[in-house]
DNA sequence: ATGAAAGCGCTAACAC
DNA sequence: GTGTTAGCGCTTTCAT
C-alpha cells in the first residue's frame, strides 16, 4: 500500500516534471543541447559529437541522440555558434540605395553565390549618405560579418572607415562604386568598352554627328565613358567637335533637357545623342519631343541605362545596360576567395573588369538613310 | 648603477610587451573589454559599465575607460551581446525573389523602418520554390533572428514550417503574399478595391464595352481583382457580360495574346481592357499591335503592374501599381510591435490592407468621344 | 566511448 | 565604486 502510494506519487511527480519541462519548451521553442543531454542522461559534448557524427561515439547513442533531437526539432544555436569560432556566416552589404533595378540584381547575384556557399546576407542601404555608411562600416563590423560588399555613396569622399575596416582585417569587395586609392578588390564594369560600344554602334547605323552629354568628369565612370566615345570617334576617323560634347554636372534631367535644346539650335545639330546616363536620356527625350522631333527619324539617342528612369525611356530608347546580377556573383566569390584564405597568406586585391550589354531597341535607331 | 640598469630593463620589457600587444591588436583588430580592463588595471565588469554610463562607476573612470576605448577603437562584439541577451537585433526576409521591382521596394521600407530601431535585415530569396523556403525559415530559425517577414512562394501548399515557426514563438508577419489559414500578422494589398477603382476610371472615360483578362481563379488575388472589376461594372449600373470575362490560367504572355486575339474577332468587341496583371497587359497590347489596332484610340488597356514586364508597357498603358515600400514599412511596424511585446501578452494578429495607386498614362487612355 | 572543464565576449546579480 | 562569479550555447582539449 504504502509502496504502491510511493509509486503513484513518483510517476505523478515525474509527469509534472515532463509537463512543465515541455511546456516550457513549447513556450521559448529553444531546446538546447543541454536539454538533450539531461533527457538521454549523457554529457552536452556527447551530445555535440553524436550530432556532427564524430566517430568515437558509439552508434546506438548516435542514434538516441538523432532520434530524440528530431523529436523535439532541436536547431542549433548559430549565435553560439559564431561567438565559439568567430565566425559569423554571414557577409554584410552597403549599397546606396536598395530600390533600384541595378542594385537589386547585384544583391540577387549575391545571395546567389552567397546562400550555395552556406552564407547569409544582411543589407543595409547608405541612402548616399557618407554618415549613414559610415555607421553602417561600423554595425556590420561589429556584428562581426566574415566579409563586406560595399559600393560607396555618391557623397563619400574621405575613406577612413573603409581603410580601418581593411586594416582591421575584415575582408572588403568594392563593386561598381569603388574606391580608387585603396587597394583591395575590386569589381567593376567596362564603361569605357561600354561608351565605345554603342557609340561604334551609332557610326555603324550611319549617324555622322554625334553629340555626348557627359557626367561630372570628378567621377570615374564619367571620364571612363567619356574617353570610350572619344575613342570609338578616333578609331573611326571621325573629327572630335568639343562642340558636341556637354557635360551635364547637376546631374537633373532639366539640365539635360536645356543643355540638349542648345545642342538642338546649332546651326549643324547632331543627328545622335549618346547619354551619359538614363536621366540625361531622359532629359534629351524630352527636349527632342517637345519640339515635335521624331526619335529615331531625326535624332537617335542611346543611353547608359539605370533604373530610375529606365520605364521611361527602355522601351523607346536603346541603352548599354549594366550586369548586375554578374557583378553580384562575382564580387561574393572575390570576398568568398578572401574569407577562405589562410591567415598567414597575403591577401588577394585582384580587380575584375566586367562587360556591358547593348540593347538595341529597334524604334531607337535607324540608319539614316532609311529615313525619310 | 645597478638600479639604472634595472630601470632600463624593465622600461625595456614594457615597451616590448606594449609592442607586442599592439601588433597583436593590430592583426586581428579584435580589442575585447578584457583588453581594455587589462591596460586599465580594472576588471572587464568595470569598464562594461563605465561604457555604458553606469552611475556606479567614478567619473574618473569613466573618463579613462572612454579615452582608452576611443584611442584603441574598441568596438563591442555584437555577437557576444546576441549570445548573452537571446537578442540578436535583426530581423529576417524572406521573398521570392529580389531582383523584382515590387519586392525590392518591399525592401527598402523594410530597411527603414528596421534601421532607424536599430535592427539589421537578413534577406533571402526562395526562388519560389519551397524547398528553398523551408531551408531559409530553418537558417533564419537557427540564426535566432528576433522575427521574420516573408511572402510566399508560389510553390507553397503547406504551411507546416511556418506554422512551427510562430509555434516556437517567432514573430512572423506574411506581406503581399499570405497564408489565409495562419492566425498572424499580415500585410496586403486591397486589390479587390484597387481593381474597383481602374474599372471606375475606364467607366469615367466613356468605355462600355470593358473586358477583363481574368488570372487562375484558385489564387486569392486574382479572385478579388475578378470581384473588384464586377463591383464596379454594377455600381454603374453596367450588364456583366461573362463573354468579356476571360481567364488567363497559364499566366503567359502568349496565352493573353491568343485570348485577346478571341475578344478581338467578336462581333461586338471591347473598347477596353483591364488586365490582372502586367503580363496579361503585355499580351494584350501584343495582340492589338499586331492587328495595327491603336491604343488608346481602338482599344485603352489598364492592367495590374509588376515588375518584369513593367519597363515594356508602363509607358504605353496605364496601371495599377502595388505600393511596395509603404508595404515593406507597415510589415516592419507590425513586426516591430510584435517583437517588443511583453513575454505573457498575447500575440497580435492585425492585417493591414492597402491601397493601390492608379497611375494614368495620357498615352494610354481617352475618352472614345475625342476618338477621330 | 564518454565526461569535465575551459573559454568565445559580454553582462548582471551579488559581494565587499 | 569596483571586483568576483556565473552563465548565454556551443565546441574542444584533456582526462579517464
Amino acid at each position: 500500500m504504502l509502496i504502491f502510494s510511493f509509486v503513484r506519487r513518483l510517476l505523478k511527480s515525474i509527469v509534472i516534471f515532463r509537463l512543465i519541462n515541455s511546456l516550457k519548451e513549447m513556450k521559448k521553442g529553444n531546446i538546447t543541447i543541454k536539454d538533450l543531454a539531461r533527457e538521454l542522461n549523457v554529457s552536452p559534448s556527447t551530445i555535440s559529437r553524436a550530432l556532427k557524427d564524430h566517430p568515437d561515439i558509439s552508434p546506438e547513442t548516435k542514434k538516441a541522440v538523432k532520434e530524440l533531437s528530431e523529436k523535439l526539432n532541436y536547431q542549433p544555436n548559430s549565435v553560439a555558434l559564431s561567438l565559439r569560432q568567430s565566425k559569423t556566416n554571414t557577409i554584410g552589404v552597403i549599397i546606396p540605395e536598395i530600390a533600384h533595378f541595378f542594385f537589386s540584381a547585384v544583391i540577387s547575384g549575391i545571395e546567389d553565390i552567397a546562400h550555395n556557399a552556406g552564407y547569409h546576407v544582411i543589407i543595409t542601404q547608405s541612402n548616399e549618405s557618407i554618415d549613414r555608411e559610415m555607421m553602417n562600416t561600423k554595425a556590420l563590423f561589429n556584428s562581426r560579418v566574415d566579409g563586406i560588399l560595399i559600393s560607396i555613396s555618391r557623397e563619400t569622399n574621405q575613406f577612413n572607415h573603409l581603410q580601418q575596416l581593411i586594416d582591421a582585417g575584415t575582408p572588403v569587395v568594392f563593386f561598381d562604386r569603388v574606391v580608387e586609392s585603396i587597394n583591395a578588390c575590386k569589381v567593376i564594369v567596362n564603361d569605357e568598352q561600354g561608351a565605345y560600344e554603342a557609340t561604334t554602334h551609332l557610326i555603324e547605323q550611319g549617324y555622322y554627328r554625334i553629340a555626348h552629354l557627359a557626367g561630372p568628369q570628378n567621377l570615374t565612370i564619367s571620364n571612363n565613358r567619356l574617353n570610350g566615345f572619344k575613342a570609338a570617334l578616333a578609331d573611326n576617323k571621325y573629327m572630335i567637335d568639343d562642340n558636341l560634347i556637354k557635360i551635364c554636372g547637376l546631374g537633373t534631367y532639366e539640365e539635360a533637357e536645356a543643355i540638349t535644346n542648345e545642342l538642338l539650335d546649332y546651326r549643324f545639330p547632331p543627328d545622335a545623342i549618346f547619354a551619359n546616363n538614363d536621366v540625361a536620356a531622359y532629359g534629351a527625350m524630352t527636349a527632342i519631343k517637345k519640339r515635335g522631333m521624331k526619335i529615331p527619324e531625326d535624332i537617335a539617342i542611346v543611353g547608359f541605362s539605370n533604373w530610375r528612369f529606365s520605364s521611361l525611356i527602355q522601351p523607346a530608347l536603346s541603352s548599354v545596360t549594366q550586369p548586375g546580377f554578374k557583378m553580384g556573383q562575382e564580387a561574393t566569390r572575390l570576398l568568398m576567395k578572401q574569407i577562405n584564405l589562410g591567415k598567414d597568406e597575403e591577401a588577394i586585391t585582384e580587380t575584375i573588369s566586367l562587360k556591358t550589354n547593348l540593347v538595341v531597341r529597334e524604334s531607337s535607331l535607324k540608319r539614316p538613310s532609311e529615313q525619310v
